[in-house]
DNA sequence: CTGGAATTCGAACGTTAGTTTGAAAAATGA
DNA sequence: TCATTTTTCAAACTAACGTTCGAATTCCAG
């Protein structure tokens, strides 16, 4: 096994993600990566056979990331109000309008799939169980014990779509008409205002 | 003033405001515009001087159809009590869902602005005075009467939010996990769902 | 060392994008 | 009708895209 290689792999990849997570999937070429990689062009078929792959690699550290990261918290949501645990979740996805870190990152190329998934994302949501969705029927089926499962589904849509409103807007709402402030005092009111929006939703008798 | 090729423009107009609902300005080529209006390659240069002429005047006939059917019904939303206004509002978002005419293409067009927007999109709206938000922030300020001005703006953008969300994701939710059945009764329950909660959140004491 | 495999490199390929061109055709007003 | 303008048309142009290629280089086990 010979692995020096490995530097050149890591770069596309850390190259890749920023990209991808700013400008989506097909607004990002491959020269602009391998520049910014500082790799040679033909790095990219070498190491990936070619964009997709490149692309499938970053979404697989993603999910592995996003769902570690939600299940890691998963424990301790159960053992908190529901209150506490929507709070919390709602100020989890609103992370990428402050934060430029990897988790964030994740998050913004999942928006960019949500607009128009390309067809590696689908087949990679096809093949990895998502728990994801599952953790956000949880915690909305805890303000609706009642509640069938279709509900449930629309619910957890419901909420996941609040937050996602502001993080894919986030460049949007800094200029008129909307002007907000995005430091992080506002961000942490947003979560406020959001969580309990949506408390008063969920919570309202059906 | 000659005007025979009023046709080729409207024809162009017309197959434009499709494609770009469906796939967005970038991935709608001329040549897929210029092939469902049967018109010659060059047509959309001579008529609108390029790609973003075109687009620029499919989003001003959007816009101001927008516009028109919203301001329309504001004095009727006026005469209704709060929640029956918020209802139609919301029942006005998720249109897309089902019909396939002119307006819902007009907000499926502004659908894919919200994820990326043009520079085309953005000149216009600094140019043109856009009262759609405001309508919204009326709304939601007939539940918040004491709220300022910025909180009324988080809170318009959140209930837009709450309707888009379905509606960018159409495609999606008829799929596993998800599996949203999106018939007409199906997107009508979907309206009642979402409204009452909106209502819930808004409703509640700040 | 050293020979074979792994990796890098620059150049080119084929395709598709939006736009331009100049001549042909159609329409218009005098 | 005729001279002029407006509109259509087929073809070519330039630029960017993802990918492929073969030679050059680097790496590492034997």
């Amino acid at each position: 096994m010979t692995r020096p290689s490995e530097i050149t792999r890591e770069r596309l990849l850390n190259a890749a993600e920023r990209l991808f997570a700013d400008r989506g999937y097909e607004a990002t070429s491959v020269r602009a990566i391998v520049a910014k990689a500082r790799v040679n062009q033909a790095a990219i078929n070498y190491h990936f056979a070619g964009k997709e792959g490149l692309y499938r690699e970053v979404l697989r550290i993603g999910f592995r990331a996003l769902t570690e990261h939600q299940l890691g918290h998963a424990e301790e949501a159960k053992a908190m109000s529901r209150e506490k645990a929507l709070g919390e979740f709602v100020r989890h996805q609103l992370r990428p309008l402050l934060a430029r870190d990897d988790l964030s990152r994740h998050i913004r190329i999942f928006n960019w799939e949500a607009v128009r998934p390309t067809a590696v994302f689908r087949k990679l949501v096809s093949e990895e169980a998502v728990p994801f969705m599952g953790l956000a029927i949880d915690l909305v089926g805890r303000f609706m014990p009642k509640a069938d499962q279709p509900t449930l589904t629309v619910a957890a849509i419901w909420l996941i779509g609040q937050c996602s409103v502001f993080v894919r807007n986030r460049e949007h709402l800094a200029v008129p008409p909307a002007s907000l402030v995005l430091d992080e005092a506002a961000v942490e009111r947003l979560a406020g205002l959001v969580s309990r929006w949506a408390v008063a939703g969920l919570a309202q008798p059906a």
